[in-house]
DNA sequence: TATCATGATTACAC
DNA sequence: GTGTAATCATGATA
């Protein structure tokens, strides 16, 4: 089984003694826990001792975390877990111990931080690090009922072998079918291993297929889709339907058809041969196998036990290292840091043709960059966390990043047929006032592949807020034309277009006054010329709009001051219906106001600290063409006409942040202010193929734009100056200013981000934000 | 285009 | 419930 694991660290999960009581402490989901303070549940050894507050308690604890593996090993672990803990103590502890005392001192980590730090370790493979992780938790009800959280205990169960476990929590908890794919796995996996052990031999594909029969997949953790292979029925039905109308597609379509599907183009082009071969000559194919005398399925079985995957990875032609713990039925792309591909999933997103993953972790759109982070989407600025929810009819949508409110799925997938409902529902969850929410509830689905067709939203939702909720409101019908733009009729000039393709009025929040809860952000289809981005709360203290939900998820907003009116975007081709083309434009008046300190909501002028982050591109119409996304040579000529942009003036820091990195530098969590820049890389790499829009749209830059641009990176740098020389100060009494940097890459940032949190803790929180802030100047200076 | 490779499934015997 | 052979189905490849 190890050998065909998808991970190393999975496969060694059978490699793990289940020692005596692990399984008993597995279900103490309550009392085990007190006095540890392990929100890893079960994970937790039978005879918890206080959370470890100094070194040799975290010795202690890493010995007995690691314990099963020996007292070599848990030494070894000790030592290592111990500088682990040691500053974990500092932040978790002292906190820990001041919430119990007066809950004074924020937590050094919020429930959504642990998410963060549990799916970059999710994501780096690194389960042992993650089961310390989790069991060096404390106890507390905020990180109860975190899916990330379950998912990472689910996995740390597999890990170490206690299957009672991790089947009580994919049973428990109905899981976001962006983590089916994983979850489905280690279910499956567990099944098979506790089979193998008890039978002492490895399985055969019948055993499995026995064991799948036997221990079918808990609906929590299931869709109902069902996969044949590797290829997801939601897969062949788009092939199907295309081979229905052509039987010998182009590049172009198989390309398209390879973002959709999330195939790669090889299996997309084998899946077209094969179809073609075997209906020109299906008597033959049968005949064929009929006759088959098939050695080789003979000596299959023999075969089988070498390789006791129950599912095989696909192959991935495209290079992918595929390190997740893919499913069976639905092969999950994993990326890893410096990867310049995508991760992808069959259940992925669709954004203007191309999918993007769902994967486990949410995405966020900023205007231009598609970026993925682990709690929350950000959808042209607006922050989408884990507890919200974009309700989207029909219903029947998982794993769709909505952007603006429309699933790009569902875009695509709604061809003929009319939307009759369209709304961005303003989820109330409990502890936030969410913005836009996001339901990963549902498969995707893309019946129609027929981008081009015109599609209309008739149903004009305007969702009222919720609780005092902010409310993302289209209060005019919303149509999709054939270049798949979504259009507001009533926007008038002021409609943008984000992320290529999608007709959305500027964002417009009311002064203060009308904000009457935590991150409330309005956004409408009124025109509003030099839009403002208005909020308040505490989390806007720091200068930028926070949805407190959406810790530790930063609000990227693009804020557009252009009343113009961007063209459509054209498309080059059917298949590139959706071009994820350009940055939410900025006119002359390229002010970017977005001042968003506590100052400036009560009257008494800017921050000089107040950075907001704001996506800034002096353009209208560009086609984000990597590697020269926001590159000069790239920029509009109108905005070389226009009146340069605009400084933004002393008091506030417009920050316009630019990378095309491939990979993205996570500021994480608690480390991270308010104050703190945000970086909003290009999204090519992340998009894959991006398209050109019409030719006439991509012009040339001018010395003007090219000079605006470094004017504008110069503030950038300063800007990131600014907080560098500002971090320390701030850092402290703005613990609860959660701020994510992520680009385009930013899921893989994760990971990055829990090796600054988790990995190196034993750099303190002061060194490690400078670390984090040099290496984001670093970045700004490859520009 | 033919073929291979292999997982999925069925059927039967014990 | 388990083991095994036969067959089917399908993605990949020469």
């Amino acid at each position: 089984m190890s050998s065909s694991s998808p991970t190393g660290q999975i496969a060694s999960a059978a490699d793990i003694k289940q020692e005596n009581g692990m399984e008993s402490a597995s279900e103490g989901q309550e009392a085990p826990r007190e006095v540890a303070g392990g929100a890893a549940a079960g994970l937790s050894p039978p005879a918890p001792a206080p959370f470890p507050l100094e070194p040799g308690d975290a010795a202690a604890t890493a010995a007995r975390v690691s314990g099963e593996e020996g007292a070599v090993a848990a030494a070894a672990a000790a030592g290592a877990a111990a500088d682990q803990v040691q500053l974990h103590s500092e932040l978790l502890g002292r906190h820990h111990h001041a919430a119990a005392a007066a809950a004074q001192t924020p937590l050094a980590f919020s429930p959504d931080h642990v998410a963060c730090v549990c799916e970059a370790l999710q994501q780096g493979g690194n389960l042992d690090r993650l089961a310390r992780f989790l069991w060096s938790l404390p106890q507390s009800d905020l990180l109860r009922g975190n899916e990330s959280l379950l998912k990472a205990r689910a996995l740390v169960a597999f890990h170490q072998g206690i299957y009672p476990e991790l089947y009580s929590i994919l049973e428990s908890h109905s899981f976001e079918s962006a983590n089916h794919p994983l979850l489905q796995q280690l279910w499956y996996k567990a099944r098979y291993t506790e089979a193998e052990r008890a039978r002492g031999r490895p399985l055969g594909a019948v055993d499995k297929y026995r064991l799948r029969r036997k221990f079918p997949l808990p609906r929590t953790i299931w869709d109902g889709e069902e996969t044949v292979y590797c290829f997801k029925e939601k897969s062949r039905n788009a092939l199907k339907e295309l081979y229905k109308q052509n039987r010998y597609p182009s590049p172009a379509e198989k390309r398209h058809l390879a973002k959709i599907t999330g195939l790669s183009l090889t299996q997309v082009s084998n899946w077209f041969k094969n179809r073609r071969q075997r209906d020109r000559n299906p008597s033959e194919t049968q005949s064929k196998s009929e006759s088959d005398g098939n050695p080789s399925t003979e000596d299959e079985s023999s075969k089988g036990h070498e390789d006791l995957s129950p599912h095989p990875l696909s192959s991935s032609s495209d290079g992918v290292t595929n390190l997740s713990l893919s499913s069976h039925m639905e092969p999950v792309y994993m990326q890893q840091i410096g990867n310049a591909k995508i991760s992808l999933s069959s259940s992925g997103v669709l954004l203007n043709g191309s999918l993007v993953p769902a994967s486990t972790s949410p995405v966020f759109l900023n205007g231009n960059s598609f970026i993925q982070g682990p709690n929350g989407v950000i959808l042209n600025g607006l922050s989408v966390g884990n507890t919200q929810t974009v309700s989207l009819n029909p219903p029947k949508m998982a794993s769709n990043i909505v952007s603006n409110g429309i699933s790009m799925t569902d875009i695509l997938g709604s061809t003929s047929q009319d939307v009759k409902e369209f709304k961005v529902l303003q989820s109330s969850s409990t502890n936030s006032a969410a913005t836009t929410s996001y339901s990963p509830s549902a498969p995707v689905s893309f019946p129609g592949l027929i981008p081009s067709t015109e599609v209309k939203r008739e149903g004009i939702q305007t969702v009222a807020s919720q609780d005092g909720g902010s409310v993302v409101t289209f209060t005019t019908p919303v149509q999709i034309n054939q270049y798949g733009i979504v259009q507001i009729p009533n926007s008038g000039t002021s409609s943008q277009f984000l992320n290529g393709s999608i007709g959305f009025s500027p964002l417009q929040l009311p002064p203060v006054s009308v904000a009457a809860s935590q991150g409330n952000i309005s956004v409408n289809s009124s025109t509003s010329d030099g839009s403002t981005f208005t909020s308040e709360s505490a989390t806007v203290q720091q200068g930028k709009v926070f949805l407190s939900s959406l810790a530790p998820s930063a609000v990227v907003y693009t804020v557009p001051n252009s009343g113009q009116t961007i063209g459509s975007v054209k498309q080059e081709g059917v298949e590139r219906s959706l071009v994820f083309s350009q940055l939410m434009p900025v006119n002359q008046n390229a002010q970017v106001n977005a001042n968003l300190s506590s100052e400036s909501i009560s009257g008494s002028g800017l921050h000089p600290l107040s950075s907001s982050l704001v996506n800034v591109s002096p353009t209208h119409n560009f086609s984000l063409t990597p590697p020269t996304i926001l590159n000069p040579t790239e920029l509009n000529p109108d905005i070389a006409d226009s009146q340069p942009m605009s400084a933004p003036v002393a008091s506030k820091s417009t920050v316009t942040s630019v990378s095309n990195t491939n990979y993205a530098t996570l500021q994480n969590c608690s480390l991270i202010t308010g104050q703190d820049l945000l970086s909003v890389p290009m999204t090519q790499a992340a998009l894959g193929e991006i398209v050109p829009t019409a030719e006439a749209q991509v012009s040339h830059p001018s010395p003007t734009v090219h000079q605006d641009f470094v004017r504008e990176h110069h503030l950038v740098m300063q800007s990131v100056a600014n907080i560098k020389e500002n971090f320390l100060t701030n850092s402290e009494s703005k613990a609860t200013s959660n701020l994510m940097m992520l680009d385009s890459k930013s899921k893989y940032v994760l990971e990055g981000m829990v090796e600054t949190v988790c990995e190196d803790l034993e750099t303190d929180k002061k060194e490690l934000a400078k670390l984090q802030t040099v290496q984001l100047d670093e970045e700004m200076q490859d520009l």
